[in-house]
DNA sequence: CCCACCAATCGTCTATCGACGATAAACGTT
DNA sequence: AACGTTTATCGTCGATAGACGATTGGTGGG
């Protein structure tokens, strides 16, 4: 019989999308930057995406237990983030494993210092 | 008898602050980044932001007839920008001179590129 | 002193966010 | 097949964002 938590950092997160094209138009790069910035303006989800960063291994549940949410309120912040590109979720058997896209990090990290 | 608009890019912007400091603790920073991500969380901000880093002459209303916005809609845009630190405004005769604060830009790329 | 101009504020409306509990859906295990 | 575990979705609620028109508030020019 298994105790309580199966806090198992699976490695997933396999191919790793090389980095999404600096939109040309400006327009474009502002709604660019503008729609990653949203995504990342709860610090809940910048706490999310910290935490992904930090461990390359993906997690779970285990975020939910890191974070002072309810599981469906976290459900919504790794959606809203997923939607932006900024990570991806797996289905990992019964658990779902999120990682890092690096590569939509990388461009939020360029438009941002294109400012 | 003037014309129509005064383009007048008057050289404001005097003192410009240092550099704010990067929050220590995690719980600061994932806050710090996610009101000022939230501040550019619209293309609308982030072109006016991008216009007044790029002309270092501060503008006023000459914002407003480069966006397909009102002109309220646009002075709400300016202060949601000034609120979060990313740029102030200063009256300038009858027209108010905004220009960006390039100690809180630092600070936002240093957090994003921090993640 | 009044007027024209520019910007901010107010009031209103709709749409979206953020949070939660409750429920459903997927899967491994027994 | 039924169950427990894990996550996503639904429905609700209050609060906030985003847009606009209309109004108010300053300031300089006549």
């Amino acid at each position: 019989m298994m105790k309580k938590k199966q806090t198992k950092s699976a490695p997933c997160c396999p191919p790793a999308e090389p980095m999404p094209p600096v939109p040309k138009s400006l327009d474009k790069a502002n709604a660019q930057l503008a729609a990653l910035a949203k995504a990342i303006a709860h610090p809940a989800r910048v706490a999310i995406l910290r935490m992904l960063v930090r461990r390359e291994g993906c997690i779970v549940g285990d975020i939910v237990d890191e974070l002072p949410l309810a599981q469906s309120t976290v459900s919504q912040h790794l959606k809203q983030l997923k939607d932006a590109g900024l990570i991806r979720g797996e289905v990992e058997g019964p658990r779902v494993c999120y990682c890092v896209e690096p590569g939509a990090v990388a461009l939020l990290k360029a438009l941002v210092n294109g400012l």
